[in-house]
DNA sequence: TGATGACTATAATATTTGTTATAATTCATT
DNA sequence: AATGAATTATAACAAATATTATAGTCATCA
């Protein structure tokens, strides 16, 4: 056990910390985890990892860094529809073929390694199904803050929901977190201007919402945020102590 | 086949459309869905099926009209993040315990009966999957169009979209369709005031997009609307002749 | 060490969308 | 046909967000 928690540098930390979280992994579906982050692959910031409509790749697993998955209209306006972080998984499998759906672009440097298989029933297929939950809840959670929040509210919103994912892979510390995202990126995620977004960072550091200096965001009560916004706790956590 | 085509007011007639432009449906999986059609249950208008948070249902076939996903914000305002239409399935199951995302609400007189369980490897678990991946396409586009269309682009749009799917259940007559929404009701899907969706209506017309009256939607040229607004064709229908 | 380019900040102005109010229309019901 | 409620339409005004421009800051690199 204390090999294990000294053992900082692992690649997979963030992904066995963040499948740990959605359920109570055996010694086999550690192996499986650290056998898969053996064979890793990279790339740099601002490169594009799938191209939309591209092949379906296998399931994906993120050791470090954020993608984001994207479209981009005719005339270049570009939505960000979901991102993902150090230890989530991304690129779902379908029997049926299809093509992605966005384009995929780290944000970061990032590495990924492809994702192991899970025997169906087992309990690393249990946190992929959780896995898969969190995705529709994250893009449910995204048309609610487009189609009916004002700037401010999108902003605090999004950063709860990045906080929340954090925390649950081991990358927060407390309230604060690395943010790897400029300005103008956190709005193309926003459906705001960064102008706009820029104003309403201001706006929200003067009320004493969230700091945001150098890459690193604190938020000062995420939970009166969340209340206020109305988010849902979710139930994706494990319920055993363990 | 003669008395199946004759059979106009059979309940499942749109989800055998449906499923069958999606997968070459066997005998046996039109059998499964008739007798599922068998025991079916109503809402009239305006009723709230699923209560968000509510313990998983089954997954539902919904043989007559159209039911909202919403979310409802603390101080009212409501966002419909999707909708499903006569012929397609809802409510998901997964094997862990999950609540409902949004609340399901009956827009039209409903009705619906429990999907047929579908054999692994069946043309019937086939077409659920695309259908699953349907639904993950259209919070796609929902976000996109939130996030970065104005609101002529979005109801055009939107209005697309559920033409291409009624289309594909046989729902639509040529370029035109029922639409049972209230203006209120679309503002609500497209993140806009109901003051605001009529305006930009009224404009839609007077440019030729589209017309609105008595129920009845029509789009004058949906392909080149489509192309304008970089609509991806989605590839979910089979490629058989069939 | 200074130059370069990306990112962040701010201001002035334009445009889009929201708000409130009211009238016209449609629809169901009597 | 008459009533009343819901829906649709329109206008005047307010607020939010976008656009354009410019300046400041920060990291990178020759």
């Amino acid at each position: 056990m204390l090999s294990r928690s000294y053992a900082i540098s692992q690649p997979e930390q963030a992904a066995v910390r963040h499948l740990g979280a959605l359920a109570r992994l055996t010694e086999t579906d550690l192996r499986k985890i650290a056998d898969a982050a053996s064979e890793t692959r990279y790339f740099p910031a601002r490169t594009e990892i799938v191209r939309e409509g591209a092949e379906p790749a296998k399931p994906t697993l993120l050791l470090r860094g954020w993608v984001a998955h994207q479209r981009i209209l005719p005339d270049g306006r570009r939505q960000i529809v979901g991102f993902t972080l150090a230890g989530e998984l991304f690129g779902r499998s379908l029997s049926c073929q299809d093509r992605a759906l966005t384009s995929q672009v780290a944000l970061d440097n990032v590495v990924l390694c492809t994702a192991p298989e899970a025997e169906p029933g087992s309990s690393l297929s249990l946190a992929y199904e959780k896995e898969r939950l969190a995705h529709r809840l994250q893009l449910i959670d995204n048309v609610t803050r487009l189609g009916r929040m004002d700037a401010r509210e999108r902003v605090c919103d999004l950063l709860l929901e990045l906080l929340e994912r954090l925390q649950r892979s081991g990358e927060a510390e407390g309230n604060t977190f690395a943010m790897p995202l400029t300005q103008e990126c956190f709005a193309d995620a926003l459906g705001l201007t960064p102008v706009h977004l820029n104003r309403t960072l201001q706006a929200c550091r003067k009320s004493g919402d969230l700091s945001w200096r150098s890459g690193r965001v604190t938020l000062h009560d995420p939970a009166g945020l969340a209340r206020s916004l109305g988010r849902r706790r979710n139930r994706l956590q494990r319920e055993d102590g363990g």
